[in-house]
DNA sequence: CTGAAAGCGCTTACAG
DNA sequence: CTGAAAGCGCTTACAG
């Protein structure tokens, strides 16, 4: 079934670079043959071969997406609603979509290398950003162009967007403070994440502008995952004193963290308050609601495509956009 | 940083075509050529460029799945784990994966015409099949590779795992009928989906073996979303002589059909018996919990990948499997 | 055991 | 306005 331009060419009497630029609509063919090319390459159902293209023009037409190591699975509700958001924004772009998750064995960067290297994909999106991430050094050494939710220090050559993470917090943790809340734990990730660090600061600043002290007892890493946040939280409660609000660091963590206030017996949003953050749209059907600061994970999905497709065409201007503002949204999980 | 063949030969003194051999293992390369050369294509970080390996060998070494119109977003729960399930299968395979959504006002044939005539991917995954489906008729008559839950009258060129759908219905219907259930509403979903036609038929099985008349005006469509199955069971719930059982056609349906039952101030698994199709994740964690028909749908995509890939390395020999058996998950939706 | 050559299907200067 | 030619980076018969 596969048609080429040679068929239309022979089809019609003409050369090959004739009907190459026929199609691609360039002036310097006639209007009577253009119209006789195109209409002659939709009858016979033509389609440019993909590869030949590439490597002819030099560049992929595509971008790619690596689940990063700290990412549970690659269906958890934030991963999902985060590719929802690439996979719609590319679909009216003359990109494509390379997804693949992180092989274990090998250095977090050696797929992205190998992307680039085998002109694969034209760009990346990021997430997850670590500190120092070895993979935003790398993009930056080969000028490769990328965007990524979060910025980290060496953040340089590429775009990104970023959330208020660290104001968020704080001013979750102080109205929860004014209901009454007062024994604070933070349930984090990763301690090299962005995001851990940001929204570790954020609760550190909602206590002391509280006039709270920070009990180092109480603050607890997870992987991310809803089952380590319960393995955590269920720690957390069982220590005399135990807390009477636990933040978390996103929804899934604290989907686990109100598992094992439940495994406790404890009444959530009554005996122990529990927030989340992402706005993942599960927050609002679990039992109870939880709280949360939602932010458009969807929409800034499709922004970072925009993002990147602007970069990689157009290798000069990507302003730098005030960070998002997540909404605090108040459900029954601390009582609200 | 793009490190080719040439540079390689160049660097050793070799021919590009002694290199290419060498790394691909050929035999008729000396033993020391070889060892030199795979060193010192590690240590320049050679990355064959993919788009002129598939020039060359006419092979895109991926393969496609396109969201079906009938599916209803990306994120949607069933989706995300199907789509896991393509993914991580992948990545253990020299393959890739290329996903979209398909694009409203072409025909729904038309990406899949695009796709395989631009020898972008090498088969496809399909799913939601329809009675005649036109998808499954132009693969078919192209003689493109394709694995697909759920099996057509058509079906004939690619491979197919499939549920036993009206079986499992039948059993679950007289489950219900034995606890006590006698007025059994269906929600559905478009009718020319086979799965539609499948469940529906295990429902009046059901119905038929327990001596049950089949009410008509208790037969609903959604269109597999939470939303038209929460509208359309408010119907069945309004009627004169309300049913107090609704089956679903999948879970999103029934997390819909529940929330309308709880908008009338119905008790679920009390007032009304609802269930569900699939066994998503989140049919676990709903109020009150979902009973549903619980298949393998992650394994199910990894398997499907499988069998594609197999089909497109060697077409000879898939060997139809036997259907799916789905678990009847009993939970507090139906009073159990 | 190694090299020279052809060609996959395009695009794009360069002639005419 | 159109065509002939070169070349993107590979692979693979064919010589030697």
């Amino acid at each position: 079934m596969t048609v080429t331009l040679k068929e239309i060419a022979q089809t019609l009497g003409l050369s090959i670079a004739a009907v190459s630029r026929a199609l691609d609509g360039h002036a310097d063919i006639s209007i009577e043959t253009r119209r006789r090319v195109v209409e002659t390459a939709r009858q016979m159902g033509y389609v440019p071969n993909r590869a030949a293209r590439q490597l002819r023009r030099q560049k992929a037409d595509a971008i790619g997406y690596i689940l990063p190591v700290a990412s549970p699975r690659f269906s958890d509700p934030f991963t999902s609603e985060f590719i929802a958001g690439l996979g719609d924004e590319l679909a009216g772009l003359p990109f494509d979509l390379f997804i693949s998750t992180h092989q274990p064995g090998l250095p977090e960067t050696e797929i992205y290398a190998n992307w680039a290297q085998s002109r694969k994909v034209d760009g990346f999106i990021l997430n997850r950003l670590k500190e120092n991430d070895p993979r935003i050094a790398l993009l930056n050494k080969h000028n490769i162009p990328y965007a990524s939710l979060e910025k980290c220090a060496q953040s340089k050559t590429g775009s990104f967007v970023q959330v208020n993470n660290a104001g968020s917090v704080e001013k979750l943790v102080s109205h929860l403070v004014v209901k009454g809340y007062s024994k604070f734990a933070f349930l984090g990730g990763p301690p090299e994440l962005v995001i851990h660090q940001a929204r570790l600061q954020g609760f550190k600043n909602g206590l002391k502008r509280c006039g709270l002290d920070i009990r180092k007892e109480l603050l607890a890493a997870t992987e991310l995952t809803s089952a380590s946040g319960r393995q955590a939280a269920a720690k957390l409660l069982s220590k005399p004193n135990r807390p009477d609000a636990i933040i978390c660091i996103n929804d899934e963590t604290a989907f686990g963290a109100m598992q094992a206030a439940k495994d406790l017996g404890l009444v959530v949003g009554h005996d122990v308050a529990v927030t989340g953050f992402d706005g993942v749209q599960a927050s609002a059907f679990t039992n109870p609601p939880l709280t949360t600061l939602d932010f458009p994970v969807y929409q800034v999905a499709r922004q970072l495509v925009q993002r990147l497709v602007t970069q990689i065409q157009n290798p000069s201007e990507w302003p730098d956009l005030p960070p998002i503002e997540p909404a605090i949204t108040l459900r029954a999980s601390t009582g609200d």
